[in-house]
DNA sequence: CCCCAACCGTA
DNA sequence: GTACGGTTGGGGG
């Protein structure tokens, strides 16, 4: 280090106490870690790096290095057992941020220093004054006045968060001394935080004043015999020993050891990505953008930081139970604005219940008069700030975005709406008005050169800076429809939605089965108002154009509605949902999911196209060789991918037996009817049953998969329905990877091209027999229980219980039936449909099901009990409280009565277990954030979990995963059974399933 | 161009 | 016998 040359000392641990207190709380990551600290730690080196880097402002570092204290025990407590003595221990929240600011020093390239038994004052004194011993200037970046007693002509301090200088005036004048006296200052005056005896009654002006009366310390004692004020001078005198050893106290040392020489201090060049890699696992937005901005990177393109995080003894993570009181939960969280707005509009006569409430509220929301002509198009950013301030103010505000997709992974955003109940205007929350923000939209449709950007749109960048300061403001409720899609889009520009609200997954939780839950349905159920179809804006099939390419006002009409009828449905249904006692299952089993598939979907899987290349290539050739066969023996050329025709060849031209008909009058030419066939020695039939299998893995997955690897990412983000099912099971579509093949051999080489990242590992979790336990659960059967507990193959003791044969050396047969009744239960058993599934007459199919009824009784009484309960009530639950209609299952059809009542008996036990895994992926990135893992979950398909792991990390995080899986309904319910989860690790998903 | 039936992949 | 989604063929407009 030369003259010239300026060290930046930045007093890390003061300033993470300081930015922990002075930033709200309301900084969280998505998933509820704390980093308001961390957030403000990180802009302020931003902003000092980038002062630095722009050589007409201000200061410039050559050196730079961030200290910390390195533990509470220092040298001090060896001369003072009492000093610091009556520190507590940190705050919760602040625990796990002390580990973040290092990462986040050293993702900012800078050099992170800490000595044991030193204070991180003692190593500032220390480089300071080696600093400027070698001729360079010093900042020392912290307000703390421990520090200012080093403050020269050479050295300054410097306030981060308060962006000003503290220089040698600065120091006389806030404490009426010479930085080379605040030492003394301080010893006289002592220190309660620090628990450093002082002189009682002596604060610093006193202290300021008497040094400026006796020049020092040394001399004040000395003479002080002659100070008049008695009180004042019997203090000082009998404070005397104590003085001195507050002196030695407070006096920083500057000749600590250091393990990194003053040089090594030379401030490197910015590492862009890995810096964003940091920030972006942080969630701060705004920052990776700027950073990514400064140094040309492209953020999207890096992946977050894998950040271990030490949260100390303290569990963390969204509590699952019902009735425990909800911390700021990570995302949806009920906040005070929430609980307020929910009881708005203000209640009348007759809606003191929640039941009253809900009523009201659907009777006076159906028949709603929207009108189009009063919404607004928002051009200007001062419009746009009134309306968000008025969002604030309502504490809600109905959400809704425009893009050119349906797939939000590539959609570009058009503009957005907002919705605001105008509380004031009218209580009864009646009155909506609502908004559109053109962002994009373009003109010249037509025009194959593109037309510009349509005239009055405020620019993107200024719109989005204002709209995140709403969707990320915890105190105030967004409302969307599908928040999923909402959440990816607005993620892509760097903006996290926090506080919010689904109306469609509100409806699901509400009326599962009894409708479906998009807007338009919603709308035109709970409002009797149908919305614009998307079609009349936007057109269909050929004629179709995107949404950034419709005519302004057209856009609003559309736009802004959507945006209105999602707050208005809000208004009817958050009442429903405590009327109906359904608030815990939305908030526990559906809304907290929404960031998880949405991260989920974000990530995707790779897939290796060249494996899916070579197996198409196999499978086509496999294929034509059937079909040559199949023309042959059939005697003409035909589609083969025709029942129609494959029925008149099989069944009218060869006049062959075993015919059955499908629903429309139809030969049927399944799969079932042509083994029947094979099995009556048809070749031609085996062959078609081999020739569909090799075309359907071809067209179905070898084909299109590769269809679906995303431009940038390379990877295939599937899309996963929350709210598509009637018992709770997530659906997957765009691409389907939840029906991938893994029954047969050939089947299973699909599998195989999906891999993990170089470096990693994928991992499958899978619960084992999840159904029968739940099943061993609710309809509480002894002998089902204790083979759970006692790990005996379940299968094998169902045979043994019904065909009294030893569980030793039963014959596979038996097994295999026992297996198909096991299934056939769950599934709500018919005769016939056992019969069907085992190839046996329906009566002997009957005579088991009545066997198995005679050694499981329970299994009957849990049958009989759930029809019951459906009949009476139209729905049945899940083990915590998922309801899921049926509608009809008291129609006078019989067979449409016995389908209803197999679906109610299946619903508890399906939908149970669809319970349990939500449960398991809510708390499953939390448990892998404590254990300090960066394993990401990818994939669910039902009872099993896909993650994508670091091949060092996979030993630990499989235990992780595994008990998170395992103890998932807990603590909100005790199961009767206990839950087995077994995973693997391999390179592909086939070996690792 | 849209919709439905048939078929088949998964849990 | 439960729950899904995707592909193909084919009919109707």
């Amino acid at each position: 280090m030369k003259n010239g040359d300026h060290l930046f000392l930045v007093d890390g641990s003061g300033f993470i106490f300081r930015a922990f207190h002075a930033i709200p709380p309301l900084n969280r990551k998505s998933d509820g870690l704390p980093v308001n600290a961390v957030s403000g730690f990180c802009n302020m080196l931003w902003k000092l790096l980038k002062d630095a880097r722009n050589t007409d402002v201000g200061v410039t570092p050559t050196h730079f290095a961030v200290i910390f204290d390195y533990s509470s025990k220092t040298f001090r407590n060896d001369l003072y057992d009492l000093y610091k003595a009556n520190r507590t221990a940190p705050p919760e929240d602040l625990i796990p941020q002390f580990g973040l600011i290092r990462h986040a020093t050293r993702a900012f390239n800078l050099p992170c220093i800490e000595k044991e038994g030193y204070e991180a004052d003692d190593l500032i004194a220390t480089y300071s004054r080696l600093a400027e011993e070698a001729g360079a200037d010093v900042t020392i970046v912290s307000s703390d006045k421990d520090l200012m007693q080093l403050v020269t002509g050479k050295v300054s301090m410097y306030d981060g968060m308060k962006d000003k200088q503290i220089a040698i005036p600065d120091v006389i004048e806030k404490w009426g001394v010479a930085p080379e006296k605040m030492i003394d200052l301080q010893a006289l005056t002592g220190d309660s935080t620090d628990n450093i005896p002082g002189v009682p009654g002596i604060g610093p002006k006193t202290a300021a004043q008497l040094l400026a009366e006796y020049g020092d310390l040394d001399t004040l004692l000395s003479r002080a015999e002659e100070i008049k004020q008695v009180k004042r001078r019997e203090n000082i005198l009998a404070s005397r020993e104590l003085v001195l050893l507050s002196r030695q106290l407070v006096t920083l040392k500057n000749d600590t050891p250091l393990d990194v020489p003053l040089d090594d201090l030379i401030l490197h060049p910015q590492d862009g990505p890995r810096l964003i890699a940091f920030l972006k696992a942080m969630e701060f937005n705004t920052l990776t953008r700027r950073v990514a901005e400064a140094c040309d990177c492209d953020a999207s393109a890096i992946e977050p930081a894998v950040v271990p995080v030490e949260w100390g003894a303290e569990a963390h993570g969204p509590d699952l139970d019902r009735g425990e009181a909800v911390a700021p939960s990570p995302d949806g969280g009920e906040t005070a604005a929430e609980a307020a707005a929910v009881l708005m509009p203000t209640a009348r006569p007759g809606e003191a219940s929640p039941a009253g409430l809900a009523r009201a509220r659907a009777e006076r929301f159906s028949g709603a008069v929207i009108d189009h002509s009063a919404y607004v198009t928002i051009r200007d950013l001062d419009t746009l700030d009134r309306w968000i301030a008025d969002a604030r103010e309502a504490g809600l505000v109905g959400f809704d975005t425009e893009t050119t997709s349906l797939d939000p992974m590539q959609a570009e955003l058009c503009g957005f709406s907002l919705a605001i109940a105008d509380n004031r205007a009218d209580p009864s929350g009646l009155t909506v008005r609502a908004a559109y923000v053109p962002l994009s939209h373009k003109t010249g449709v037509g025009d194959l050169l593109g037309g510009g950007l349509a005239e009055g749109q405020i620019p993107v960048r200024a719109a989005l800076d204002r709209l995140k300061g709403l969707l990320e403001d915890r105190s105030v409720l967004k409302v969307a429809q599908n928040l999923k899609y909402d959440y990816l889009v607005m993620r892509q520009h760097g903006i996290v939605i926090v506080s919010y609200d689904d109306t469609m997954l509100m409806s699901y939780a509400l009326d599962a089965g009894v409708t479906t839950h998009g807007m338009d349905t919603l709308s035109e159920r709970w409002l009797g108002h149908k919305p614009i179809p998307y079609k009349d804006v936007c057109g269909s099939g050929k004629g179709a154009q995107t949404f950034d390419l419709v005519a302004i006002d057209r856009a609003t009409a559309y736009a802004a509605e959507d945006a209105d009828v999602t707050l208005r449905l809000w208004h009817v249904l958050k009442p429903r949902l405590a009327a109906e006692r359904m608030t815990t299952v939305y908030e526990r089993l559906e809304r907290p999911l929404v960031p998880v598939l949405a991260r989920m979907e974000e990530r995707g899987i790779t897939i290796d196209r060249q494996v899916l290349s070579r197996l198409s290539g196999e499978l086509a050739q496999g294929a034509a060789a059937f079909e040559e066969e199949i023309y042959a023996l059939a005697g003409e050329r035909f589609n083969i991918g025709s029942p129609k025709q494959l029925g008149d060849i099989l069944f009218g031209k060869m006049g062959l037996s075993g015919a059955s008909k499908t629903k429309t009058g139809q030969w049927s030419t399944s799969a079932q009817v042509l083994e029947d066939l094979a099995a009556q020695g048809v070749p031609l039939a085996r062959k078609i049953v081999d020739w569909r299998q090799l075309t359907k893995l071809k067209s179905t997955y070898t084909d299109a998969l590769p269809g679906f690897v995303h431009p940038q990412t390379k990877r295939v983000h599937t899309s996963y329905a929350l709210a598509a099912t009637t018992t709770g099971r997530l659906s997957s579509s765009e691409p389907n990877l939840q029906n991938i093949p893994v029954r047969t051999a050939e089947g299973r080489k699909i599998r195989t091209a999906f891999v993990a990242s170089p470096g990693r590992k994928l991992v499958s979790a899978d619960y084992s027999q999840i159904e029968l336990r739940v099943l061993a659960h609710v309809a509480d059967i002894p002998q089902l229980r204790q083979a759970f507990a006692d790990g005996i193959d379940i299968h094998a003791m169902t045979a043994s219980e019904m065909f009294g044969v030893p569980v030793e050396g039963m014959p596979g047969e038996v097994r295999r039936r026992a297996k198909a009744i096991n299934f056939g239960i769950i599934y709500g058993i018919s005769a016939f449909g056992l019969a069907n599934q085992l190839a046996i007459e329906r009566s002997e199919a009957g005579e088991y099901i009545k066997k198995y009824f005679e050694r499981f009784p329970g299994i009957k009484d849990y049958m009989d009990s759930t029809k019951a309960f459906a009949r009476e009530h139209g729905y049945v639950e899940t083990i915590f409280g998922r309801r899921a209609h049926y509608p009809e299952i008291r129609s006078s059809n019989p067979s449409v009565r016995a389908f209803n009542e197999r679906a109610a008996i299946n619903a508890p036990i399906q939908g149970s277990a669809a319970d349990v895994i939500r449960r398991a992926m809510v708390k499953m990135e939390p448990a892998l954030e404590r254990a300090g893992l960066g394993a990401r979950m990818l994939l669910q398909v039902h009872d099993e979990l896909i993650f994508e792991i670091e091949d060092g990390e996979v030993d630990r995080a499989i235990p992780v995963i595994v008990d998170t899986m395992e103890n998932a309904s807990m603590p909100a319910l005790a199961m009767k059974v206990p839950l087995k989860v077994d995973a693997r690790a391999a390179h592909n998903w086939d070996e690792a399933h």
